[in-house]
RNA sequence: GCCGGGUUGGGGUAGGGGAUAUCCUUGGGGACUGUGGAUCCCCGGACCCGGGUUCAAUUCCCGGACCCGGCCCCA
C-alpha cells in the first residue's frame, strides 16, 4: 500500500466516473441556461469574517480555516451563499432581476459519512431582485428539470413549506418562541413524536393545539389535500395571504408538468435567514439525504452591507446525487462518442498513420494512435477494450493505394477509403 | 468532537503463531508478422502503520491512520 495517502474525507475522480461528473454537470449548466440563468465565479478562499455574519460558531468549527502567510483568517467555502452575496452588493450597476449560477467546490471539516464528504460540489442557482410566486417557481421548476434532464423524473419528491405561514400557525397555537419551534419541527422526522411533543410543550404548544399539530405534522399533502389539511387544523388560515401565496406556487409547480410537489409542514430548514418559501427534494423512498434544498431570504443581503435584495435560491449536492444515480442505475455514461484509433504497420505505416491522426483531429475528431510496436490482433484488442469506435488500418496494401481501411469495432464491418476522401468519415 | 463495524495484489477474496500466502478478476505479453472481444499459456502485483507479547506476529493485544455507517451539525 502506498505511502502517499488520500485525506480522510475526499475523494478521487477516475475517468469511468468524470465523464459521468461532467455529463451531468452540462447537463445542470445547461439546463440553467434555458431558465436564462448566467454563470459566475469566485474564489475557493474567503476571509473567515464573511460566514461570521451570519453564522454561529458551530458553522466556524466546521470549515477548513486556516491563517494565511499575512496571518488572516482564512477558509476554504463551505458554502456558496456569501460568496454569491458579496459579489451581489459589489456591483450596484447589475440590472435586476440577477438570475446567476454556478457549480463550486464546497469544504466542510467534519466527519465523513453517506452522502457527505469534506470536499463537494454543489450546482447553486440564485434569484435576486424580484419576489412574487413565478419567481420561486421558477427556481424550483429549475431544481426539478434538471434532476428529469438526469432521468430522474418521477423519482423524488419536492416538499415545500413557507416559513411566514408556519410562524403563524406557531403563533396561533401558542409558541412563545417560534425559532426554537421552528428547529424542533425541523428534528421531526428524527426524533419520536414524544420527544418532539415533550420539546412543543416546553415551547408553550399544548393540549388540543399540540395533538392537531402533531397530526398535522405528521404526513404531507399533495395539491388536493392542502384545504383540508389547513380546515382540519382549524387555525382560520384559508385567507391568509401566505397560505394562499403557498397554494398557488403548489398549483403553478404543479401546471407546469412537475407533478411531485407537495406540502410538507415538517420542512422548514434549520437555518434562520429564510423569509419565506422553503423547499427541499428527497428520493421517493426516503433513502438518502436531501437532494436538493432552498428557499427565499430577502434580508440575508442588508447584513453584507448591501440594500435589502429579495433573494431565493438552492444548493444540489453532488454526493447524494451520485448515490441516487447510482441506486437507479442511471450513473453509467453511454458511449456514444465516434472515436478513431489509427493503427500504422511498419515504419512507412506509421508514419502515414500519424499524419492521419492530426486530419483526423483537425476534423474535430475524437483519435488517438497505436504507438506501441504490437501486432495487429492486439492493437484491435486495445482499440476495442479502450472503447473506441471506429479503427483505422494503415499497411502495405493502404500505402500502395493511398487509402486507409476504417473498421467499425462495433459491428466489425470494414470498408477501405480513399485518403482524399477522408472528409466522408 | 463522539459511537459501531471494517482493512490480505488495482478490484473481489481464501487462509492462518513458523510453509514459496489461495482463488477469481484486472493489467502486461504470447499462441496470432494484415484483423479484436472467445480459448489456452506465460508474467507482474498484497498481509495499513507503530508499539507490545513471543524463540517466532500477516495472524494475538494496545494505539494510530484510513474506509463504511450513525450521532452532532447542516450552509
Amino acid at each position: 500500500m502506498s505511502k502517499i495517502e488520500k485525506l480522510r474525507g475526499f475523494k478521487d475522480y477516475y475517468p469511468e466516473d468524470m465523464q459521468k461528473r461532467e455529463q451531468i454537470f452540462s447537463i445542470m449548466r445547461e439546463t440553467a441556461r434555458n431558465f436564462g440563468f448566467l454563470p459566475i465565479d469566485y474564489p475557493s478562499i474567503e476571509l473567515l469574517e464573511i460566514y461570521k455574519i451570519k453564522s454561529g460558531d458551530e458553522l466556524l468549527k466546521q470549515t477548513y480555516n486556516f491563517r494565511d502567510k499575512s496571518n488572516r483568517e482564512v477558509t476554504l467555502i463551505p458554502e456558496a451563499t456569501p460568496s454569491t452575496m458579496r459579489m451581489l452588493v459589489a456591483r450596484k450597476d447589475l440590472i435586476k432581476p440577477v438570475k446567476w449560477y454556478n457549480i463550486p467546490k464546497l469544504w466542510r471539516y467534519e466527519e465523513p459519512q453517506s452522502g457527505r464528504n469534506r470536499e463537494h460540489y454543489q450546482f447553486n442557482v440564485d434569484y435576486f431582485g424580484e419576489t412574487g410566486v413565478e419567481v420561486d417557481v421558477e427556481v424550483i421548476a429549475l431544481a426539478c428539470e434538471t434532476l428529469d434532464r438526469l432521468g430522474l423524473k418521477n423519482m423524488y419528491t419536492v416538499r415545500i413549506n413557507d416559513r411566514n405561514l408556519m410562524e403563524k400557525i406557531l403563533t396561533k397555537i401558542g409558541s412563545q418562541n417560534i425559532p426554537s419551534s421552528i428547529s424542533v419541527i425541523d428534528h421531526f422526522r428524527k426524533e419520536s413524536v414524544e420527544s418532539i411533543k415533550e420539546k412543543l410543550a416546553r415551547e408553550g404548544i399544548n393540549g388540543e393545539n399540540l395533538e392537531k399539530f402533531i397530526e398535522f405534522l405528521s404526513r404531507s399533502y399533495p395539491l388536493s389535500d392542502i384545504d383540508e389539511a389547513f380546515d382540519k387544523i382549524g387555525l382560520e388560515l384559508l385567507n391568509d395571504r401566505d397560505y394562499k401565496e403557498m397554494r398557488s406556487e403548489l398549483q403553478s409547480i404543479y401546471d407546469k408538468g412537475y407533478e411531485n410537489v407537495v406540502y410538507d409542514p415538517s420542512t422548514v430548514r434549520g437555518l434562520s435567514y429564510y423569509t419565506g418559501i422553503v423547499f427541499e427534494g428527497f428520493d421517493n423512498e426516503g433513502k438518502f439525504r436531501s437532494i436538493f434544498g432552498g428557499g427565499r431570504y430577502d434580508r440575508l443581503s442588508s447584513l453584507f452591507e448591501g440594500q435589502e435584495t429579495p433573494a431565493v435560491g438552492f444548493g444540489m449536492g453532488d454526493a447524494v446525487l451520485e448515490n441516487l444515480l447510482r441506486e437507479k442505475g442511471l450513473w453509467q455514461v453511454e458511449n456514444t462518442e465516434v472515436s478513431y484509433f489509427v493503427i500504422g504497420m511498419g515504419k512507412e505505416g506509421k508514419k502515414r498513420a500519424g499524419n492521419i491522426l492530426y486530419d483526423l483531429r483537425r476534423m474535430k475528431k475524437t483519435a488517438s494512435m497505436e504507438n506501441s510496436d504490437r501486432n495487429i490482433s492486439n492493437s484491435l484488442k486495445h482499440a476495442s477494450s479502450m472503447n473506441f469506435s471506429h479503427a483505422i488500418i494503415v499497411g502495405e496494401k493502404e500505402l500502395k493505394e493511398n487509402s486507409i481501411t476504417v473498421k467499425n469495432l462495433n459491428s466489425g464491418e470494414q470498408k477501405m477509403l480513399s485518403l482524399n476522401n477522408l472528409s466522408e468519415l
